[in-house]
DNA sequence: CTCTCTGCAAAATTTTTGCACTGCT
DNA sequence: AGCAGTGCAAAAATTTTGCAGAGAG
């Protein structure tokens, strides 16, 4: 289901495939896991300005590229200037509020669906990344009134 | 099936929505519509070029703003660092290699999922984005080499 | 102790904006 | 002729890079 991973874990991941392991990695990692807002690296990087005031917008990139590259994180790509991250890796998609920006998390099977691209693209598909756009409920709400 | 606009239709719908047609537009929007690689602003304008030796990157980015806005075009978000543009509205997907980054279209029905999108979330679902990422053909060819 | 990482600032990239001039209607 | 549009350059926004000093292993 939700699928994070420890400090522990993370440190482990790090270290085995040869990246130090540096307060700032883990509070970012930790930051990101304990939301569901899937920030962006601003909206991180304020996040983490309180505890830590030294830290730097260089290092919050270059962490969670490295975060990426070992795949304990996705990228997400809703179609605003940023991208936003999220370290729930499990198979999930996301929808966004067209109203107010909030970004959720769904859980669909898309394997009949990946399957029928490949047939009909000819290529060997390997991941698909599916965005929803609509109005949450909370701006549903709003909207009735 | 294909859905692109004639130079004809496109002037009545700038026109009828109160802006003006000018040869830049037209141009921008038939360099979009014949070409069928999904290009970004820089290789759009870069193609246009040689024929319009004045227009310039604003003029591009500022095209291309309102034919999405009048939904005459689509903006693709393929988590590359830029947007990629497609003239084509009809109701499709895209498909990404990930090794040549060619960009090629696919038309599955996702009508259940983004059902199945609006139930699980409540959300009001209002359009969707899905794109697949694999290997395309001729780099599969490659490959197997 | 070594070598990677951090943090700062500067650079690079993509997109937007301001403004004088052009040209569509 | 009036007013939106173009084109240039400068600005803004996001992300990347270089490098000196700090700190993990």
């Amino acid at each position: 289901m939700f699928n994070v991973l420890t400090s522990k874990a993370l440190s482990e991941v790090l270290r085995s495939n040869g990246y130090k392991v540096t307060p700032q990695r883990l509070a970012v990692y930790e930051s990101l896991s304990k939301t569901k807002s899937h920030p962006n690296a601003e909206t991180l990087f304020k996040a983490l300005q309180p505890q830590f005031p030294t830290m730097s917008f260089a290092t919050v990139y270059k962490s969670v590229e490295i975060f990426d590259k070992l795949h304990v994180i996705k990228v997400l790509n809703t179609g605003e200037d940023s991208f936003r991250y999220d370290a729930d890796t499990s198979n999930h998609q996301h929808i966004q509020c067209v109203k107010c920006g909030r970004v959720d998390d769904i859980s669909l099977d898309c394997t009949a669906m990946c399957d029928s691209a490949e047939t009909k693209s000819g290529y060997k598909v390997s991941g698909e990344e599916l965005y929803f756009y609509g109005l949450c409920p909370k701006c549903r709400a709003k909207e009735s009134n």
